[in-house]
DNA sequence: AAGCTCAGACTACAAGTGTATTATTGTGTC
DNA sequence: GACACAATAATACACTTGTAGTCTGAGCTT
């Protein structure tokens, strides 16, 4: 999967949170939640094509997203974890833990993945 | 904190495990391990002194990083599930067992962690 | 049919990245 | 003091990224 660049993922996260849209869709709804001109927005739909993460179909030439929030999510954050903590997942969590505090309910949420494992 | 890009921070690295070094025996380490040209390692560490990631110090004219790996590692995994997830810890954590089977290891240094918490 | 409008395509352009080539300066050797 | 060579600086250059300006063509208005 060709990665998303960080605008793209702007785009695309409005394609997830919308479903399938018109360009315009998105057009605007990213000009009011970033203040981009529409051209930019096109101009980012045209790459996400180039890099067969989004399709246009008819009828209505409408945006669809090809890969799932999901996907990117686990794609980048394996990425990650090996750029910088050589794939290891504890010391990423140390790291997070220590750059801020998190909520109870994140904890709660932690401690309930850990216990899920086994 | 200026950030490191991709390649800076593969400088960066060696630094921190060798300790201050002198540019040349980091572009050394830098030409083994990714067989980079030696000039590339130095315009690097030009664009990481510009940074102020690291500076030059004497006698040697030896290069020192001015941010430490948990620094660097803290900031950048904030930003990260800033972007990708929300800010949430969990999320993050759910999607990088979706994307490798986490070690045993892993799974023990994980649990000491939540455990920990409280 | 001539013009207006608007979605979408095409083009642009500065800044950042990845990597290397060329130039310069310092230094030890004869 | 001139030469050879290692250390560093300066410059280069193609590609990516972030963002927008301009062009085109299809349908809507007189």
């Amino acid at each position: 999967m060709d990665r998303p660049n960080d605008s793209e993922l702007k785009v695309l996260d409005v394609l997830w949170k919308t479903g399938d849209a018109p360009a315009r869709t998105l057009a605007d709804a990213l000009q009011k939640q970033t203040g981009w001109n529409k051209n930019t927005t096109y101009t980012l739909l045209k790459r996400l094509m180039d890099k067969a993460l989004i399709e246009r179909i008819e009828p209505g030439f409408v945006c669809r997203a090809l890969v799932t929030r999901s996907q990117v999510q686990q794609a980048e954050a394996g990425e990650f974890v090996d750029k910088l903590f050589d794939g290891s997942a504890s010391m990423l969590l140390t790291a997070l833990m220590n750059s801020k505090k998190l909520p109870d309910k994140e904890i709660a949420q932690l401690r309930q993945l850990i216990d899920d494992l086994k």
